[in-house]
DNA sequence: GGGGCATGTCAACAACCGTTGACAAAAAAG
DNA sequence: CTTTTTTGTCAACGGTTGTTGACATGCCCC
C-alpha cells in the first residue's frame, strides 16, 4: 500500500484481501475500490470487469507442479508453499482458505475446481510412488483442506488455541495416514 | 411437491434444495419462490424474511448429541446421520455440503460456525475416551469434511469415479487415523 | 348472508449491483 | 507550445435484490 504502488497493483492487493476471505460473490466492486482508494470504474478499465480482476488474483495461487521434494519432505514442501496456513500469526488469507471461500460460487466455481484438480491433485499424484497414487493424493488434500477448514472457518477451539507446532503435529499425523493408505 | 403439501413446507423444501447447494448469498428469494411456485412475498410473511427462512432450514441439520454408539461404531453412526454424503446416487445436498456452502457467508457464517462447534465437535468429543478427545474429534471432523469437499465440491476424479464402498474404505482409513491420534 | 380471518397476488419501493461513456486533468511525445 | 495519450473522476444506466402494503380471494364461524 505504498504510495509508489501503481493503481493497478493497489487494486489487485485489495481484491486479493477481500476475495480470498469473503468470497467472490460476497465482495462488491465498490468494496474493493474503496479499500484501494480508487474509483470503481477503474476495475472495468484495468481488468475488464470484476470477473477479470478475480481471475488476476487467481494467478497468485501456487501450483504443485514445481514441488522439488520427495518422500517425507514432500508434505512439508506442499504445506510450506501455501504460506503457513496454520500459523495463527498469519491472519491473512492463504490459498487454502481462498479456494475454500470460492469453490461454492456459481460463476467462479469451475475455475477453482480445475485449479485444484489440475494444479494440486494431479501434480501431487505424479510425485507419489506406489499404488493408489491418485487416491492418496486426494486423501492428502482432504486432510490439509479439512484441517484448514476446521481451524480458519469453523474455528474449532482445539485447533485454534494450542501453539501452532502442536497443530502441525496433528496435521502431519493425518496427512501421513493419507499417504500411507493401502489396500 | 405433492399438491397437498402446504405452501410453507413447499417453500421450506425449495429453500433447502437451493440454500444447501448454492449457498445463502447465491440464492435469491425469487429463486426459491419460483421453484416452489409461490409468490415472493410469502417468504416474508411466513418466515419473516430470507434470513428466517434460512434459519428454518438450519433446523434440518442433525446434531451429534443423540448419537447412540461407541468405539468403532461411532464413526459409522456419525456418517450415517448425515444421509449418505458419499453415495454417488445421492445427488441431493447433504448436511456436509450444506455447512460447507454457507460457512463463508458474512451473514450466516456465525450460525454455521456455532452449529458445528456446539452441535458436532463438542458432543463428539464428549463421546470419545482417552486423551486428546477434543483434538481427535476435530481431526475426525476435518477428515469427514475434507473428503466430502474433495468429492462433492472439488470433484477429484479418484473420489468420484470408483464405487462408493471403495471411497468409504478411504474415508474410514482417514477417520480412524484421526481417532487414533496420540502424543 | 355477513363479519372476521387466513391465504395469496400484484405493483412498487429503496438499496445495491456491475458497467458504461462523457469529461477533466495530467503526462508524454511531437 | 501543441498534440496525443494516458489516468482518473463523475453521473448515470439497466438490472436485481429483499421487503412492504394495498388489494383480491376463499373459508370458517356466528
Amino acid at each position: 500500500m505504498t504510495k509508489t504502488a501503481s493503481t493497478r497493483e493497489r487494486l489487485l492487493a485489495a481484491a486479493r484481501d477481500l476475495f480470498w476471505t469473503r468470497g467472490y460473490s460476497n465482495v462488491s466492486v465498490r468494496d474493493i475500490t474503496n479499500a484501494a482508494g480508487v474509483d470503481a470504474a477503474l476495475v472495468s478499465r484495468y481488468f475488464g470487469g470484476k470477473q477479470g480482476l478475480f481471475e488476476a488474483t487467481l494467478a497468485g495461487i501456487p501450483r504443485w507442479e514445481a514441488l522439488d521434494a520427495e518422500g517425507e519432505a514432500l508434505l512439508a514442501a506442499a504445506v510450506a508453499s501455501f504460506a503457513h496456513p496454520f500459523d495463527p500469526d498469519c491472519v491473512q488469507a492463504n490459498p487454502f482458505t481462498m479456494l475454500l471461500s470460492n469453490i461454492i460460487d456459481p460463476e467462479m466455481g469451475d475455475k477453482i475446481r480445475t485449479l485444484v484438480q489440475e494444479g494440486l491433485a494431479a501434480p501431487l499424484a505424479r510425485k507419489l510412488d506406489g499404488p493408489y497414487v491418485e487416491e492418496r493424493a486426494a486423501m492428502l488434500l482432504a486432510a490439509l483442506f479439512g484441517m484448514a477448514l476446521m481451524r480458519k472457518n469453523f474455528q474449532i477451539a482445539a485447533l485454534t488455541d494450542p501453539p501452532p507446532q502442536e497443530v502441525s503435529a496433528q496435521i502431519r499425523h493425518l496427512a501421513q495416514a493419507a499417504l500411507h493408505f493401502k489396500a
